[in-house]
Formats: structure tokens, sequence, C-alpha cells
DNA sequence: TACTATTTGTACGTATGTATT
DNA sequence: TAATACATACGTACAAATAGT
């Protein structure tokens, strides 16, 4: 049983003089096989004359495509035998009152680690002001971290907390390697997540230098506010996920 | 050539041979400045030769880019004076345990509605079946909906029913042009949803037809199980929000 | 072992698109 | 507007590796 790419032969959905050229576009519709179920049990792709044929473009175009797929690591090749993908299924991230980073891929990872790569303590525009019901231009402390699974980076994240009450986090994180024990260790014992806000752009040139994403990926986008028991907002979020290893599931309830 | 600060920012942002055209990529920068915010209160863009500096490409570039964009109705320019964003704020979509589509977007447009394109009985998949509680190959409704904010496409679902308890939803909901309405008047008073995923992909085909999308453009992807007061699944959907037009809020609590 | 079919890898020539000067 | 350089895409042919007969 072969995996069917396309229902008819030239396929209509590649595009001419669109400014993505044909291999790019052939690649990204190749990576989508994988998470759109659309693939033998093996992982196996269909031959490149067949690919070619339903994409309606010539072998050259479509070995260009996997080519550049085989260098960024979604597929391997074997001469003679055929083109395969390396598997990595993508991490199932919950969202919901109770949001971690660690424990929300537990389990589905042998490895997790977020790495803290900038800090500074800085004033409050407005909209983190807000967001923390600080006044504006009062100190906040700033953190850059990036979340690893086995290894790679999955996400990426700026937060603010009030400089006042947690002027230590970024040393306490450091000590600790993890959001949740910084803040207990900050007398914070408990906190859950007020709001989160959704969206998906392509990556900009920060996401594809801290994620190792290649142009044209797509990140998901969240803006997130948590709070302490007495509903004081102690941090503020914006997080940047690779929307090709992560998908966020919400929690109702 | 002196150094300059044109020459510094220009090989960070913009990829030649990543087989994206550099007019491509600075199409999809310039359309990401608007909701990025990093624009002044009046949607105007930069001046060209600005822009090809910052870009670090020749003025020809960032000239072909903008008449793509003009093209497709994001900007407007006007001789002597500039280029402007057509603007389009995005819609905020709540989704929590109460999420209904005409409910969400309220008070952000003039006019919604929910259209039904096609509809047919048919048996269950695996996915629907699990997602349902019902056995493989059992009979249920199937809908494909588009949702139209001032009659522009924002959403496309595809939702299932059990055919058993709500074979009669396909003909109640052209009646009255709500599923929050059709359920009602098939004896569901109430409901809620259960669970929602939520990944990001590049539209495929069917999403540019439906949501007359450009290549190239992202779509938010959910699967969602909306449950009645007694807990049994009543409905499974898949839909598909424009990027560019929508944003989810997700509500804890 | 040898033969064949299948599949990936390499090479050359030509035409067109893209970007700069 | 024109000249130039390079990337993209196609067509054809053949070589090399693999699997099965």
């Amino acid at each position: 049983m072969t995996a069917t790419v396309a229902e008819t032969s030239a396929d209509s959905s590649i595009r001419r003089n669109s400014g993505v050229s044909l291999w790019r576009q052939i690649s990204d519709r190749i990576r989508r096989l994988e998470t759109d179920g659309q693939l033998d049990a093996d992982g196996r792709l269909p031959p490149e004359f067949r690919l070619a044929e339903e994409f309606g473009v010539n072998r050259h175009t479509v070995r260009s495509a996997i080519s550049h797929l085989v260098q960024e690591g979604v597929l391997r090749t074997e001469q003679g035998r055929g083109t395969f993908f390396r598997s990595r299924p993508r991490l199932a991230y919950p969202i919901g009152r109770r949001t971690r980073f660690s424990a929300g891929l537990e389990g589905q990872t042998s490895t997790l680690q977020t790495v803290l790569v900038d800090s500074a303590t800085v004033p409050a525009d407005t909209r983190v002001a807000e967001a923390l019901g600080m006044a504006p231009q009062a100190h906040t402390v700033w953190l850059r971290t990036i979340g690893l699974a086995d290894g790679e980076p999955v996400s990426t994240a700026e937060s603010w907390f009030p400089a006042d009450s947690l002027g230590g986090i970024a040393d306490t994180f450091r000590r600790t390697g993890s959001i949740t024990a910084a803040l207990a260790a900050l007398g914070v014992a408990d906190y859950t997540r007020r709001s989160t806000v959704l969206t998906a752009t392509h990556a900009g040139d920060d996401d594809l230098a801290r994620l190792k994403l290649a142009p044209g990926a797509i990140v998901l986008a969240t803006e997130s506010v948590n709070v302490d028991p007495a509903g004081r907002p102690i941090q503020y979020s914006r997080t940047r996920f690779s929307a090709d290893r992560i998908e966020l599931t919400i929690e109702n309830g």
C-alpha cells in the first residue's frame, strides 16, 4: 500500500510564480505529510518519480525539496531503498490554570530543560505594566529562557516579574533551573494562570535563531499572566513554540 | 561603502537562497508589522528607500513586495504621501468550556454568520468514533460550515454528530443558522467543551479556497469535543482559523 | 551467482525567474 | 531601460545501491 499524496496527477496546490520556489512548497507539503497522518506505518515516502508525477513537477525539483529536508534532519535517504521520515512525534503541551513547562511535557521526552539565556532589570512598558498591574516605568526583572526537549529547542519565552517582590528571580532561577522552584524559593508557594492569548505567525529572525528553524517555519505565540493565590499578578510571559514540534492542549474544568 | 546600521541589520533577517524570494520574505515581514504593533498609529509604512536599507536589498525589491501586498488588498499606496495599511484588526475568539462561535465574536464585528456548505450521513472513522464514544462505522451526521465575520470567511469547520440522537441536525441547522439553536431544537438544552487540541500549519489548498487566503498563509487548527450536561459526547469538530484574522483567547476558570 | 526491477545519485544542457548595478 | 549574475526548473541520460528471483 502506497501513501497517496495528492488525489490528481497534476496537483493544483503547487503554484508557480508565487514568490515561493516549487522545491520549497513541495518541501513544506512533505513535512505536513507526517503530522497529517497520510503516511505508511514505516515512515517511507513514495519514490521520487511518483512524487514528481503527483506534484506535477520534474523529479529534480522533488529531489531538491528532499535534499533540503535531509539537511534539516526531517528525512533520511538510502540509495536503492527509499526516503524515510526520521520520526519525531509532536509533543503535547497542556495549557490551563496550572500550566508549568516541566510538568507539561513530563513523560513525553527523556530529558527536559529550561535554560536562562539572558536577564536584566528593566522599566515596564505600557503592555507589561498593564498585565502586571504596576505603574508604567516601574522596575521589573526580565528573563529570556529557552525550553529544550531532548536537547532540542522547542520553545522560547520572555518573562517579566515585579522587581520589588521578586527581584532575586534571575539568580534563584540560575540555582534551581525552574521558574516554579525559583518562585517557591522566593515565597510564592503556588500560582495559577489567569489568561492566555494565542496567535500563530511566521517565525521571525529571532525565532529562527533561537529555535533553530528553517525560514518560513511557523510559531505558536502565547501571551499569558500568572497570578499568586491572592490574585496578584506575578509573571507576564510571551512564549513562542515551534509549531512543528508542539501541539497545545487546552484543559477545561 | 561605509559600515552603517543598515549593513548590520541587513544580514540578520532576510535570507538569500532560502527557496523564498526576497520580495516574498519582505512581503511577509511587512504583513507582520501590522499585528506585531511595530507601526505608527496612522498605519503608515516607512518610505521605500528606508525599508530597502533596513532589509539590505535594492529599492526595486521592496517595491515588488509592496505591489504584491497592494494587489492582495493589504496595503494602499498614495503617490507623494506614502504607503498605508488597510487596517483590519484581529478578532479575539474565546476558547473555553462554553465556546460558541456567535457569542465569541459578538460586539467585534457588525455582521456574523455561520453558513452550512455541505452535509452528509457518513460512517464514523476510527478517530471520530473514539471522540464520540461510538462503535467504529456507526452512523454520524457530517457538516461542513464556514464562519463569516462582516461577510469575510475567518474560519471553516467539519463537525460530526451521532446520527441516532441528532440525525436531523443538518436540516435544523439550515432553518436556525446556528449550531447552538439547532442542538436546542433537538433537545440538547446545554453543552460544554470537553477538550481542545491546538496546532498551526501552513494553509492547504482546501484552506486557501475556503478562507480565501494567499499561498503561504497560516491556519490555526483546533480539534474539539462538546458534551451534553450528562457528559455524553454530542459533537466532534475540526476547525481551521485564518491566523491573520483571528487570535484565540483561553479562558481559565 | 547472475539477472532484473526499483530507487536514489550524478551530470550536462537549456530556458526562465529574480535581483543588482 | 539595459546588462549582468545567479537561482530555479525542466529534460534526458546514465551510474550506483538494494532487494528479490
